[in-house]
DNA sequence: ATGGCAATGTTTCATTGA
C-alpha cells in the first residue's frame, strides 16, 4: 500500500490536481496539510467521488489538516489536535487507517528564530514528541507523515552555508525533530538510497523549483514494525511542476502487506 | 523541459509562509 503526505498550501485551489494525482498514484492513505478551509467548506462530495473517505480538522486561512483513505479500508479512533496541549490551530489529525496508526501533522513554520513564533514551534515539537510516545505503546505501527518545517541535516538543504542557523534549519530545530525519531520512529527516506539534493519544498520566488533551490521539510517517519515493511520512499517532484502547483511535492512511501 | 511568489482576507494592500 501507499502512504503519502501533501503539503496542498490550498485545499481549495489546489482541489482539481488532488484529485489528479490520487487517480493517477492511487494512494491508499494520504495525509493533507495547510488544506486553510473550515470543516463546513470541506470538499466531501468530489473527494468522496474519487473513492475516498476523508477526515478534517480545519480553519480558515491558514493550517488545516485531513487524512484521506480508500473507501474501502477501515477508518477507526479519529482524533485531532495534541492531548493536552491547548492550541487554536489546526495541525494534527490521527485516525487508524486498516491497522495502521496514522498521524498527520503541519508542524509551526516557526518564522525566525529571534521570534516568537519559534518559541512556540520548540514548545509544539516538544508537545508531539509526548503525544507519539503514547501513541507508539498503544500502537506498534506508527506512521507519522507531514510538514515537518525541519531539513533534518545539511543533505537537505540546496545551499548549506546560506540556511546555516536559519529557521527550519537551526540546531535547535534540528534536535526537536530527533527528539522524535528518538521516541521509536526512522525517516523513511533516509532508509534507502536517494539521489543527492532530492527536496520537497522550493520557494516560489527566485526560480526556486527551476534552479532546485529546495529543502526537505516533508517526511513520513515510521516505527521499527512499519520500517520492517516498507519497500520504498519518494518525494513525487512532478507536482511541484506545471500551472498552480502548491510549493511542496507529495511524499510517499509504500508498505508491503503485514 | 519546469520559469522570476501564492493564497487569503483585512481586498487594490497586509500578512503569512519557508
Amino acid at each position: 500500500m501507499i502512504l503519502a503526505a501533501w503539503n496542498v498550501n490550498s485545499l481549495n485551489i489546489r482541489l482539481p490536481r488532488l484529485l489528479a494525482w490520487l487517480a493517477s498514484t492511487k494512494p491508499d492513505i494520504v495525509c493533507l496539510q495547510e488544506t486553510k478551509l473550515e470543516d463546513a467548506k470541506f470538499p466531501l462530495q468530489p473527494i468522496a467521488d474519487a473513492g475516498y473517505a476523508a477526515h478534517y480538522c480545519g480553519q480558515k486561512t491558514y493550517n488545516g489538516v485531513a487524512i484521506l483513505a480508500r473507501r474501502d479500508l477501515a477508518i477507526a479512533d479519529v482524533r485531532m489536535g495534541i492531548e493536552g496541549f491547548a492550541d487554536e490551530q489546526k495541525r494534527v489529525i490521527a485516525a487508524t487507517v486498516a491497522g495502521i496508526r496514522v498521524v498527520g501533522v503541519y508542524v509551526p513554520n516557526g518564522q525566525a528564530v529571534d521570534s516568537d513564533k519559534y518559541q512556540y514551534k520548540l514548545a509544539w515539537y516538544a508537545a508531539l514528541a509526548d503525544m507519539l510516545r503514547a501513541e507508539l505503546a498503544r500502537h506498534p505501527e506508527l506512521a507519522v507523515a507531514g510538514d515537518f518545517n525541519v531539513a533534518p541535516d545539511d543533505r537537505d538543504v540546496h545551499d548549506p552555508v546560506a540556511w546555516a542557523g536559519q529557521v527550519l534549519c537551526s540546531e535547535p530545530e534540528r534536535a526537536a525533530f530527533r527528539a522524535l525519531l528518538d521516541v521509536g520512529l526512522k525517516d523513511s527516506f533516509r532508509l534507502f538510497e536517494q539521489p543527492e539534493k532530492t527536496f520537497s519544498w522550493w520557494d516560489y520566488r527566485m526560480l526556486g523549483f527551476p534552479k532546485n533551490h529546495g529543502l526537505r521539510i516533508d517526511h513520513v517517519l515510521l516505527s521499527d514494525a512499519l520500517v520492517a515493511r516498507c519497500t520504498a520512499s519518494r518525494i513525487d517532484r512532478n507536482m511541484r511542476k506545471g500551472e498552480k502547483p502548491s510549493d511542496h511535492a507529495p511524499v510517499l512511501v509504500e508498505l508491503r502487506d503485514a
